[in-house]
DNA sequence: ACTTGTGCATACCAACTAGTATGTATACAT
DNA sequence: ATGTATACATACTAGTTGGTATGCACAAGT
């Protein structure tokens, strides 16, 4: 069995009991055995719960959230159409199951930032990426006359955001894809506003 | 020592725990010695950990959320201008404690929703009566003349629930009062669109 | 061949945590 | 006065949980 393959097997699966229960809620034990290690393994690569999490934070999470946004510096079409096919994607792409489960990132940010300093952090460096490169993708349609130029690009870009959390949240309990799918779609109608 | 008394001091303590660390990283032991009552004290009142969760959402936050969306049904002033007043109460009453420990709403629901259906469906009637009352608020507006007729009320409401849990989680992980305000006016600016 | 480090498995433990069993003082009804 | 329900306090337990100590098979380097 490869060494790589097996710290990424414990991880994927962490990821998954996490994004269901919580971190608090994880149970490394009920993990393991459903995997068929043991503690010996689990150790062996991680000292410790916490170091867990934010591995699946800085390997898991970090990286496919930021993937889209990271892109949006070297993409050359109009910033409107991409976060609004972004958006679309996602709406288009949840299912039930994931609704229920809720967003990965937006579950870990309520339920840690206010008791662990360096869950915060980490998480707050993926949210500020977020942000951030909507925000400079924003100010560059500015500059190429893509967007009004009157637009608050920060506030703008903090706002989707906002709402993309909020939209997967009230979905959750909810239980409802509807309303995730309608809130999407009152964000792009809130996006297409600044259009120039 | 009134009985009455005993029980909502429990249950004040039991909030603010739960509001910090979450249900699951709620700590009956810590409460209580808190409180320097025992444990004889805390069962008397509450059979189990789950009843006291489930009475905190029923007695506390229930109440203190619906209570200004009830409002809603019994006034005369312009919907949007009571919705609007409610935001820019609940962005100028938020203390950076406030903003950091995040809406106990939206933290029960994220943390809850995906493993204890008697939780979510609690939450969900709250979250249910935010938005049904503000749909029919907006849709007494249509008929008032105070609102635009096209506007798609369940949308609206939905999207302005979504939106002030957005602001909150966005915030918390910022640690960022001024990130709560920016959102918060957006929805202000959001809801104004749909004036008459 | 022999050492050394890696990749685990097994067995165990200390601390915690929700929950219980039992006792008891006080108020209140009869 | 006396039975009874209320409002707790004390002491205890069973089960869980993160973490550790130890051992060992095997691959790799020398």
């Amino acid at each position: 069995m490869n060494a790589t393959d097996t710290r990424e097997r414990i991880l994927g699966r962490m990821f998954q009991d996490i994004h269901k229960n919580g971190f608090q809620g994880l149970r490394a034990d009920r993990v393991i055995a459903d995997l068929g290690i043991t503690k010996g393994a689990l150790y062996h690569y991680f000292p410790s719960k916490d170091a867990i999490g934010l591995a699946v934070i800085d390997e898991l999470i970090e990286p496919s959230y930021l993937r889209f946004f990271r892109s949006l510096e070297n993409a050359n079409e109009h910033p409107i159409d991409l976060l609004q096919q972004h958006l679309l994607w996602l709406a288009d792409k949840a299912t039930p199951e994931e609704i229920h489960l809720g967003c990965p990132l937006n579950n870990l940010v309520q339920e840690m930032s206010p008791i662990n300093e360096s869950f915060r952090l980490r998480l707050k460096v993926v949210m500020d990426g977020m942000i951030n490169y909507t925000a400079k993708a924003l100010e560059h349609g500015i500059r190429n006359g893509q967007i009004k130029a009157d637009a608050d690009c920060a506030a703008v870009a903090g706002f989707m955001v906002a709402g993309m959390e909020g939209a997967y949240g009230v979905a959750k309990v909810l239980k409802s894809v509807v309303s995730f799918h309608r809130n999407i779609q009152q964000l792009v109608n809130y996006l297409e506003s600044f259009r120039a």
